[in-house]
DNA sequence: GAGAAATTATTCACGAGTAAAATACCTGTT
DNA sequence: AACAGGTATTTTACTCGTGAATAATTTCTC
């Protein structure tokens, strides 16, 4: 699939309005994706970098975060999936099997079914099996699971706030919101785009 | 800098304010993350979920961007890893050693290691002994291996335009905008808060 | 200059995720 | 009732990244 070029939406499609100049530094600041969208542009002056600036960073964000941002979590011995597997059965309230975990994860059936091997010998989650359907598994918090997640929780927020509290409230309410937008357009049409 | 930002809070970006308890209620619309921020708000209704609704879409946009985006890279037998290496050489146009293509790339040393092996092996980039200084090597692209990066980044940009098309310009601009901002500001400060 | 400390790159053992096969079970059709 | 086909979960074989140890070399310090 050849897209056309953007030919007019080259290089406008950032430095729209806002930033002053058009010859060095069209972006905002000093991150590191602005330099390397820079040393591009040198090599392949025509080329549409655009997206750079967006996928680009949303990456090396999700990877700062995937480094820092679980500081309370490992403190307590759990990896994010894993707190992500405990968290969806406590903000649901119930019961879920295994598909319904993966799907809840965005993980696959076998990472969800490994985990909850860790985790069932560790007596943060017990299974059930389903009367009905001997196939199905239940599986639910214990006690300490939900006490442990509910005593992660507020300082795994506070330090995630810590985290962005370079971008005040209104900017971070922008950001916020154009993620959504981006985000209920990528899982609405993403499956489609997959050529 | 941004463009004028939405006057009053972030809600009003995407849409429809939702039937939620609290008082300010900025969620915006159709996307998983605002149906789990929701669902931690029903269980946790004091907790400041704020932090989720950036870091949990960053998060997530980066996992769907891994599935989907690179569609392009493997086309031609490339992981985006690998893809980042080989572009690592090319935007800056000029020979690397392993450490800096580490640090350009945000890797371990090890995992470089490894990549070098196939890509050389696959005959991508070739290494060269330093003469001052025998510890270190300084890896370049082939002919080869520039060709592909060459003939592969003009379709990967194109598929992440039509990726990130649901946003008009001016939105990618803000979004860009405010995560340069964010990242500059990780970048900066993350190392200091690793506590 | 000789030995200590630092730096560069690689190797190793391991943990974690995945896709695909395997297992166990259910359901509808005939 | 029996069989085909579908679904839920687990197992298997493999890949990939990581941190810690290793090897090789340079640089610092006296």
């Amino acid at each position: 699939m050849t897209a056309t070029q953007g030919p007019s939406a080259g290089d406008g499609v950032i430095g729209t309005p806002d930033t002053s100049s058009t010859a060095d530094t069209p972006v905002s600041g000093r991150d590191t994706v602005a330099e390397v969208v820079r040393q591009w542009r040198a090599v392949h002056p025509d080329l549409d970098t655009g997206p750079m600036e967006v996928i680009g960073r949303i990456n090396r964000c999700a990877a700062l975060f995937q480094q820092a941002e679980d500081a309370p979590l490992r403190r307590a011995g759990l990896t994010r999936p894993e707190f992500d597997l405990l968290g969806a059965l406590r903000r649901t309230g119930h019961e879920l099997t295994p598909s319904e975990l993966a799907r809840e994860t965005f993980s696959s059936g076998a990472a969800v079914t490994k985990r909850l091997k860790q985790l069932t010998e560790r007596g943060l989650v017990e299974r059930r099996g389903d009367t009905r359907d001997r196939r199905v598994a239940h599986v639910r918090l214990t006690d300490a699971g939900r006490e442990l997640v509910d005593g992660i929780l507020p300082s795994q927020l506070a330090y995630e706030n810590a985290v962005l509290s370079g971008l005040g409230p209104v900017e971070l309410g922008d950001l916020a919101g154009l993620l959504g937008g981006l985000l209920a357009q990528l899982e609405g049409r993403l499956g489609a785009l997959r050529a």
